[in-house]
DNA sequence: GAGGCCGTAAACAGATCGGTTTACCCGGAT
DNA sequence: ATCCGGGTAAACCGATCTGTTTACGGCCTC
């Protein structure tokens, strides 16, 4: 192992604590102590890593976008079918994630939400993971060979984010039952064809 | 006026100053000082109307949701026309509203992500706002005259509640235009026709 | 086995938080 | 004129926040 490598490994571990804590328990109302508590890591090493609590809400969000956002679709890519299957399989798997664990709504959106006119550099994730998600929902929308992807694509994206934050607020998987009937109907009047 | 009239009075002051100013900067980040800067109110009176930092903002959201949640749909109502048109024009409004001032997101809603797990009564609220957009998504559809108002109305729902977190995410009004879109092809499919 | 080095634990500093208390002022009833 | 209740402004309190520093402890090299 390099030094290089422990270091990043100590840096990785210390993000993905933090990276918890804030989910749970919001940027503001979660202290530094707190995403310390338990870890066997000092905030010496911390602040070593991050000279800011700001700093690290960053590579939070980096970890976050980098890691959980890009990874969104490739449980149901793993699997295959056509790009409509994917799409609906996203959403009922999505569902059954919400079932086992507490809906905790979008990181990057819950930053914007917290950091808007406040941190610039911590806002701008809101966007960046949002519009990441939306890319994906275009290209399957393009796989999918409907006539307007990049409309279509960011349709879903407004029902999908939707879905996230009322999911969360209600505290149950329901409105994604209604969200995957929104897009397959959106899906049908765009021209494509329902699968079994 | 009676001295009734007056304490509710600056009970009203002092709940829509903190709307604001919480509305703006989050509620665990904003302190109860700043809510009072510069308003002439003391804060010995602020803890005589509400013992403590939750209790006003329970206030704060009461306020919201009775004030502005329930009169969400009242221009448009207004305005006449049937219910679809309605629908339609309710969307076209809140780009026009944050295209000329900045989403804020809905108040519930960042409330419930901040106080989840952490104060119920103050999270609540997220679900009580959501539930009463939503009743009136479904009193319009009602209206439509479509064959499952109650579904087409929480799909809307969804949509919308995206469409509000996207529009504050990015920062500009152009998720509505995509949400309009979709809301007319769901009612479309729903069996309903187009009105010029 | 001695000497650095990296890290933890914990004390500490300064600012700010929610909330309380004190001191003072002003308008209205007597 | 006087008294009194309700209000502001501001000092104050203990807790907690971000961030720094001190003290100590184990590991690695020589």
């Amino acid at each position: 192992m390099t030094n290089e490598e422990r270091v990043g490994g100590k840096k990785l571990d210390i993000v993905k604590r933090a990276y918890d804590r804030f989910y749970d328990g919001g940027f503001h109302a979660t202290g530094v102590d707190t995403v310390l508590a338990d870890s066997g890591i000092s905030k010496r090493t911390l602040y070593k890593h991050f000279p800011t609590k700001e700093n690290l809400i960053e590579a939070v969000l980096h970890h976050y976008a980098a890691g959980v956002v890009q990874n969104l679709f490739a449980p149901v890519r793993a699997k295959g079918g056509d790009a409509r299957a994917q799409i609906e399989a996203f959403f009922d798997l999505r569902a059954a994630m919400i079932d086992a664990q507490p809906a905790r709504g979008c990181l990057g959106i819950k930053a914007a939400q917290e950091y808007a006119g406040r941190h610039a550099g911590i806002a701008a994730w809101g966007e960046r993971a949002a519009r990441e998600v939306e890319s994906q929902f275009v290209r399957l929308c393009e796989e999918v060979g409907v006539a307007h992807p990049a409309d279509l694509g960011r349709q879903i994206n407004i029902v999908f984010q939707g879905t996230v934050v009322l999911a969360q607020a209600l505290g149950d998987s329901s409105p994604f039952v209604q969200a995957k009937q929104a897009v397959a109907t959106l899906l049908d009047a765009a021209g494509t064809s329902r699968q079994a």
